[in-house]
DNA sequence: TAGATTGTTAATCGATTAACAATC
DNA sequence: TAGATTGTTAATCGATTAACAATC
């Protein structure tokens, strides 16, 4: 009556019980842990202890381990973590073993920007279209999408199974647009707008308001 | 011999005493109430208590009153705060009643996009220069600004009095391009990098990881 | 003055760090 | 096995919320 029951952890691993709630400054922290262990993959490291790791990246130790545990531990003892297997479970952790179909909503400076900057594709992200009501924009090409008219979206969504929007219009038209996708059925908005999106829980926002950025640093500097 | 005495706040207020150290949590969210007072002025209130706040920006009155009493405190009891008093504020306390000269290193996609997007200029933000490490954009002109060859940085900096220096450079160029930033005594630097930077404390750093951001929301989505 | 609402102290909650037994 | 290092519990620290006296 031991060996032959489950844990409740290992019943959590498979996956039976799914949510226990991780918070979000332990979620915030994984894109960091995940580039750092690109980097030491890329540079043929295989193994990393928690302290090790500590160092290079200036966390405590302490704080690494209960931030990976939180997820069920991925290392051994006496041993550390092994650098490629723990890349993967975060990669995981993260949602990037999947694909995901991204509309750009405003083709200005910055929705062009992002259309060509970051390499979006090699991360799983297919930009399938880019919408802006400037007819002026209507056919020109960025990475080979053609922008087409901001009516068009509600159709475009539905049809091809979109699971992001980007936001990249100023902040007039998007609390509006915003609730447009709602409507699609969007799973969750990237949104750069300068405003606080209203939507329902179920949708996933993330904000990247530069203004705030640039107001952080500006704080910095004045009370240096 | 009441009266006659100072207290301790008072003499903070005067600027004697200043940096009781206030905590990053708290900085991040001046933006936000910044952004609200502003909307609040602009649609001509007058006057708002902490409570009606509260539930305009779906915080704690309490967290925002405490928020406020960092700095000193600004409200009067019985009738709460005045917005464009509070508003002004807060600009003081974020810099933003200053003016700073910047240089954008990094005439790609993303720094094209920000010379010309953001309304820098009328925050106080003044792009003095442009940088890049490809011969192709020398002389390309972004809101009348040319483009220049990196080479010149360090002679520009000195020469121009820059403040802060905009970071839209690949993430193989980018530490060194920070060292060399710091040695020409910038102030502060906005990373769009996907590195972090190591510089001396005395350097303001404010980090912009879209990768990062981008990852949440995988993130977000995966766990829904 | 009475009512409203701040400024501020105290209580609670959550996140980080320390410590150590488990175990590879 | 002995040494190393995790996983995890306990202690600490900091941030948020609640409560209320001060005061406009």
């Amino acid at each position: 009556m031991n060996g032959a029951w489950l844990k409740v952890v290992d019943i959590w691993r498979l996956g039976i019980v799914d949510d226990k709630n991780i918070s979000q400054a332990v979620v915030a922290r994984l894109p960091r842990y995940y580039r750092y262990l690109g980097d030491l993959k890329d540079s043929g490291i295989e193994r990393i202890s928690s302290q090790d790791l500590s160092k290079l990246m200036k966390v405590t130790a302490s704080q690494i381990r209960q931030d990976f545990n939180n997820f069920g531990g991925f290392g051994q003892q006496g041993y550390g973590y092994n650098v490629e297997y723990l890349y993967n479970e975060i990669a995981k952790i993260l949602g990037l073993d999947k694909s995901y179909n991204l509309i750009i909503v405003g083709a200005g400076n910055l929705g062009q920007a992002l259309a060509n900057y970051m390499n979006f594709k090699r991360r799983g992200f297919i930009v399938k279209g880019i919408f802006d009501k400037n007819p002026v924009l209507y056919g020109k090409e960025l990475r080979g999408i053609a922008v087409q008219p901001v009516e068009n979206i509600e159709r475009f969504v539905s049809e091809n199974d979109i699971d992001i929007a980007v936001l990249t219009i100023p902040k007039e038209g998007a609390v509006k647009t915003a609730e447009l996708l709602v409507k699609c059925d969007i799973r969750a908005i990237w949104n750069f707008a300068h405003v606080d999106l209203n939507v329902p829980e179920r949708i996933v926002v993330e904000n990247v308001h530069l203004s705030d950025s640039l107001m952080k640093l500006s704080y910095g500097i004045a009370n240096q």
